[in-house]
DNA sequence: GCGAGGTGATCAAACGATTGACCTGATCGT
DNA sequence: ACGATCAGGTCAATCGTTTGATCACCTCGC
């Protein structure tokens, strides 16, 4: 920056009111003589020295549990855009229950970030209880956090409920749902709207299977589907799609024909979904805007500004594609 | 710091000697007692006056053209996990060549970052240009730079031969390579191992179709190999496990039945993999080491150390599952 | 002609950590 | 016993920006 006021002829305190205030009192010749120096120079502000002197980085840190999970790469890929806009940087880290926090005393502590979105999962997370002692503007994205705190979530009750729909309209009426883990929020709250709907359809209660959200989850959770000896479900909501990619994988190995046998539901829609085996009809959940509206609430705390929490108003999808038909006309037991 | 001093009654330059030399001549009592109170009163020391003091921001940059491509996701896990054990952070951008250099420049210019990894494949991207006339300490992943830029590769051009021996192994004779783009790197290192496997066992050039590296690039290689009359191969080696993907959905399609009519070995071995339909034959590339072995190589060379690209040397490895078979007795045409 | 009021710029004090220069006793060699 | 040496600290300048305080100069009104 004193390069920039030498060369302009200036103090290198007006070269900052220019850079930063904009509306301060500086002659329009200066201003522009100011403005043509820093482009000619390419100057651009030192983020250290800025960040010490105002207390505010200009970045923000996020927390996933796992950069390999497609629905994180979206949520990742939200925020990051939307981060970008607004002239900021994101730090980011894996975090899962079993991690040590150091990481984040490293963000938090060390005051690298000016803001926190925390992305984990799990209801029992050691950096939980650090959070609300820190006092970090934070924000939970897809997973609602204790009272105090803001959180950006989809509607996943609404989105289980469009896919119990579908399976419902198709013609089935016993289904079956192949869930997450119990202890994470997006799984409750899915298992919430598929019940909903069953009792909307006066249907009776459906057997649900937890498992960890993976396709080895999923082939698991679709083993312990077929291994039940009681009246199979003709049609199959899936919690995940790397789950319902695991549960076609079961499926087609036990012989079972999808959709003839059994029609499946599942979420998340990608690339994968429509070229899945079958292509697997899905509950597109818009998961890169979630993660964009986390920024924007997460800007609205570290501003001070009054900031509730949200659930992203994009309605989930239903994505038809092959993998629902009706169901058999003969039950298949009793 | 000035509290800790304050609380161990001594100066706050003694405080940072203590923190950050180690070596220097403190009584040892002396430096007991501020270590207590460090840890007493949590105390960190703030990133931007260190940044701002030090020219050193204990941070890297990465630049991913794709974060929701599983390969990159892997190269990124390994990548910030290697920075974390080191004491770093690491800044995460998505940048491909359609995209600004806004960010580059924000990580950069305004001294984000102590060095830089560059993951976005294309030979033509514009902050090629910008990073040897910045001389910003980077290095490239995946990928080969100029000359004078370091680069960590895997062995792509042995990943690719393994795959093709173990076609030829089968007793294949007529093979197919469905490849990426011709100017990403590893492209062209994947199609030099499977023509020098050709060429080691004496065989015909193959066919090789180029797509975009995505599910429905290799959808589309898929059937534009299905498309061309002339005598089809009877193995086919498939450059990325998302191509695979989508020309396993390609096939299904067509009845060709995978290992029956056609053998198909992937690459990039994953979850997606195991589960996919036949289960993948694939060679498993090391992703993730590939990732940590960057960040080391730019530690060595912000630190000035003498550094030199490497090729990450655990060698890929085979994972054979049910996709390949022997070549269907009665050859196809002809 | 002179004080009041503005405008457009500069001055200087921070922000928090680091580090070479400097200071103060104590110890040692002769 | 006295200067040299050294261990164990403190002092103060510095990194690059920001911003309230200050200042120089001009205009205007009476």
């Amino acid at each position: 920056m004193r390069d920039v006021a030498a060369a302009a002829n200036v103090d290198i305190s007006t070269v900052s009111k220019v850079l930063s205030g904009g509306n301060i009192s500086v002659r329009p010749e200066t201003r522009a003589r100011i403005e043509q120096t820093v482009e000619a120079l390419g100057y651009r502000p030192n983020a250290s020295a800025r960040g010490l002197r105002l207390s505010r980085t200009g970045t923000f840190g996020m927390l996933v549990p796992d950069f390999t999970n497609p629905v994180y790469a979206q949520i990742i890929r939200g925020a990051v855009r939307e981060a970008e806009t607004r002239g900021r940087v994101m730090l980011l880290a894996e975090l899962d229950p079993g991690h040590s926090p150091e990481v984040y005393l490293r963000l938090v502590h060390e005051r690298r970030i000016d803001g926190l979105l925390v992305a984990t999962a799990r209801s029992h997370s050691p950096v939980l209880s650090l959070l609300d002692r820190d006092e970090v503007p934070h924000v939970f994205i897809n997973r609602r956090g204790a009272a105090r705190s803001l959180s950006v979530i989809s509607d996943d009750e609404e989105g289980a409920a469009v896919g119990t729909r579908a399976l419902i309209q198709a013609g089935h009426r016993r289904l079956g749902l192949l869930n997450g883990p119990v202890d994470i929020d997006t799984a409750q709250r899915r298992r919430a709207g598929f019940e909903r709907e069953l009792q909307a359809a006066s249907l009776p209660p459906a057997t649900v299977v937890s498992r960890p959200y993976s396709a080895r989850g999923g082939y698991d959770a679709a083993r312990e589907l077929l291994a039940q000896h009681c009246t199979r479900p003709t049609g199959l909501l899936v919690a995940t799609l790397t789950m319902a990619i695991g549960a076609l994988a079961a499926f087609a190995e036990a012989g079972i024909d999808i959709p003839r046998d059994l029609s499946v539901v599942g979420f998340d829609d990608g690339d994968l979904a429509s070229f899945a085996h079958p292509p697997l009809t899905c509950v597109a959940m818009p998961h890169d805007q979630m993660g964009a509206m986390a920024v924007n609430l997460l800007e609205r705390v570290v501003a001070g500004e009054p900031a509730r929490s949200v659930v992203v108003p994009t309605p989930p999808r239903l994505i038809p594609r092959a993998s629902v038909a009706a169901p058999p006309p003969s039950r298949s037991i009793d």
